[in-house]
DNA sequence: TTGTAAGCGTTATCAA
DNA sequence: TTGATAACGCTTACAA
């Protein structure tokens, strides 16, 4: 394995000092056509690429936003990076993406390995209660919490409106006829699970409906785990997400149930996969993507030191699919 | 914003100097215990978090993986890169991911951007030829190219076998009576895309097969768009992944065709989703997650300077479904 | 056992 | 216009 050539071999090589080396490749002051010639053609012959981490060391700076996620396998997760990723590279920025399997002791040490890293801001999903360092971590850079909201200061947050979203489902399924309730829920103290919880709980409590309630996380296997500790099925069964939902699907389908003519079964989050399900899944749309890039916007406006919204909530919309008995 | 403290800060305040800082947090050396002590304090009260990137540049690694993949809303990508994670991670290593967005001219830029950053070896899902850079880059540092083939000196390669994997499709479709057949096929001259073709053409040419031949690239969208495309609907429509025959089955449908009754439908990867389209889809399955993991043991085995395999060939499986006729 | 100082690969300041 | 040189924050000989 050759070692890697440093400014200092090419600066040998082009017979000049490293600085001029320097301000060649970056062109960051004028030099002679001459030198500037030597210069080139020295990096080319020695295929040379110069050394980003020293470079951001001394610089300080760095070019990268730090990205934590729960599980780079939900698509819901992905296409927050996505957004993120595709406005921020165009700005110059490289995204380090670190994923905390959904495990939120994993989420402290995590960003903290970001933050080591001269991260210039971090975007997370965080599962679970925002931990403390957060705090810490906000005083020295820019931070944005998405699909969570704690109203703590200096901190920035891109969520959806889960409230509402769940709202229009409930009424929706309760203006369908349907009685009795379950609700497949994600992680219990999850910003975005306890939302869309109230909001099952508070259309159900204003009907005096039937319900039984239990907790996982956003996964598929979660979500057919919780169908089978279902005590009765219910008219219908409202889950906490699309991959929860694709669980209980999967397992009632395996158990002969039919959906919907016997029991309907609702999504959260519309990714791209609720359209292919069969039947098709009924859910509440929110937009990953734009969440993501809204994100990539005010991590920028805050490294560069402008004044941005600490709020941007997305609004929600019911998509009326098949999985549904309305 | 707070500046980060640094070292410097922490031997101020404990009365020490930075190496006995240094010593203490690495545990490197013996340091008597009542200057650990009071290291330990000033570290913990002044919430020091040491820069990586100092020390990565001074130790000569960084603690990196770097992953290039074509895009992260693709599931079979995610897979692979959770693979490859969850074993770098317990062994200590970091992923830094880019994705090209299966742009070809950015996978080189990509590919420097990850290399100038000091990473300790590269993984990369690469679309089209192998850039000549992988060479230049593979003489530096470990490389290992993952569902592509190229024979190069230096690179390792993990990929599954396509070819087998697409003949055991064609066997069965043909054994069920299609006549028939269209080709949706993913980027024009992807390892991956080749070898299923290969396999396909190879089958069809044997049975004196009509049939039809497009080619897109590995996404949903492509596929819808792709089937439109379509001079007829045939017996069987074979597709290069599953992304593409889920946009295949979603434009069908919006046709009114029955699959499987008027046509077959079959993908390729087996990614979560194929279990639970409408109908559930035909594919091979090959396992992503394996070959992530493989990828990051002969990563880890290069950069620790162990001779390794350069070629390891994952094992492929139909799994017959619902989305075609046999 | 601890401290001093050099050095990792850059860039920025200061002289020349 | 160019070149020495210090500095970014850290680790590690080498000295004490």
């Amino acid at each position: 394995m050759k070692s890697k050539i440093s400014i200092r071999e090419v600066a040998e090589k082009a017979g000049v000092s490293t600085a001029t080396v320097s301000r060649v490749l970056n062109k960051s002051l004028y030099v002679s056509p001459e030198l500037e010639e030597k210069v080139n053609r020295a990096s080319q012959e020695l295929g040379y690429v110069p050394n980003r981490l020293a470079r951001s060391l001394r610089i300080g700076s760095s070019g990268m936003i730090g990205f934590l996620i729960p599980d780079i396998v939900n698509p819901f997760f992905s296409q927050i990076v996505k957004g993120a990723e595709d406005y921020l590279r165009v700005k110059g920025y490289f995204i380090f993406l670190v994923s905390s399997s959904g495990d939120p002791l994993k989420e402290e040490e995590l960003l903290k390995a970001l933050y080591s890293r001269n991260i210039e801001g971090i975007g997370a999903i965080l599962l679970g209660e925002l931990p403390e360092s957060i705090k810490a971590i906000s005083s020295h850079l820019p931070i944005v919490i998405i699909d969570n909201y704690q109203d703590w200061e200096g901190v920035s947050y891109v969520f959806s409106d889960n409230y509402d979203g769940m709202r229009k489902m409930m009424d929706y399924l309760i203006r369908a006829g349907n009685k009795s309730f379950a609700f497949l829920s994600g992680p219990v103290n999850t910003f975005s699970s306890r939302e869309r919880l109230r909001a099952f709980e508070d259309a159900i409590s204003e009907e005096n409906s039937d319900c039984e309630i239990h907790f996982g996380d956003y996964t598929f296997e979660s979500g057919r785990e919780m169908l089978r500790r279902l005590k009765r099925i219910p008219n219908a069964i409202v889950c906490g997400n699309d991959m929860i939902a694709f669980g209980a699907m999967m397992e009632l389908a395996e158990m002969k149930y039919d959906v919907p003519k016997t029991v309907s079964v609702t999504g959260f989050d519309d990714i791209l996969f609720s359209r292919m399900t069969n039947p098709r899944l009924t859910t509440v749309r929110q937009d990953g993507y734009a969440m993501g890039k809204a994100a990539g916007e005010m991590l920028l406006r805050k490294i560069s030191g402008q004044k941005t919204n600490s709020k941007v909530l997305l609004k929600t919309s019911l998509q009326i699919r098949e999985s549904s008995n309305g």
